[in-house]
DNA sequence: ACCCAGGGTCATA
DNA sequence: TATGACCATGGG
């Protein structure tokens, strides 16, 4: 059985679930945030976090973060799950962000530099990169995460298990370079494999 | 009591 | 380059 082109497959979608309006964030900033609380974890352990994090006032501006005590960043990180490992990762992000000039100082990069001075930081891969990239500087980017690659390899696509940027790039250049376009094409994958997971307990 | 979740780094062969 | 160990919580 042959894959559906990445258009298709976008049309797809969104005729079964509408449209997203995505990423679940009140800032800019809480985007690279959440984009790290995230990294193989449930988001609704991150929103927790966030909640924690919402209530010192560290979620609009990468300053109040750096200003609280190590140990106490990861205290409030605690529920996202392996809170030392993100404190100290979320720390380093928003020290390059500061150091770069803040987030308008960054959007001013072409989109290969922004790549770049994100996953410069020691904690920022692709996915959280390209998350960044998308939701939080409004580039045009296909993000490939774990829903994305179950959902290609069932349906048969061949590039299921290949390597993160072979995906991309050839789902990019499938498709119109629209940011919407990208937005919404994510947020529906993610939608679509939460609504396969609800009517059973397991799914994996 | 087990299994998993919107990754990434580091050490080792 | 390619595995494997490790990080850790809350919910099903």
């Amino acid at each position: 059985m042959a894959p559906p082109d990445p258009a298709s497959l976008y049309k797809a979608l969104r005729a079964q679930h509408g449209p997203q309006r995505w990423w679940p964030a009140d800032s800019r900033f809480e985007v690279l945030v959440g984009a790290v609380l995230t990294q193989n974890t449930n988001w609704r352990n991150v929103e927790i976090a966030l909640s924690g994090l919402r209530e010192v006032g560290a979620l609009h501006q990468p300053e109040p973060i750096l200003h609280l005590h190590p140990r106490r960043l990861a205290s409030l990180l605690r529920p996202s799950g392996y809170f030392n490992v993100k404190a100290r990762r979320l720390r380093a992000l928003c020290q390059m962000v500061v150091s770069a000039g803040g987030l308008d100082a960054l959007d001013r990069l072409a989109t290969d530099r922004l790549r770049d001075a994100l996953l410069a930081v020691n904690g920022v891969g692709p996915e959280t990169a390209d998350d960044i990239l998308l939701y939080a500087f409004d580039r045009p980017v296909f993000v490939v995460d774990a829903y994305t690659r179950r959902l290609l390899e069932r349906l048969g696509h061949e590039h299921g298990a290949s390597s993160y940027d072979t995906v991309r790039d050839s789902f990019e250049s499938a498709l119109p370079r629209r940011v919407p376009l990208y937005q919404e094409f994510h947020a529906l994958i993610v939608v679509h494999a939460k609504t396969l997971c609800r009517p059973r307990p397991r799914c994996g």
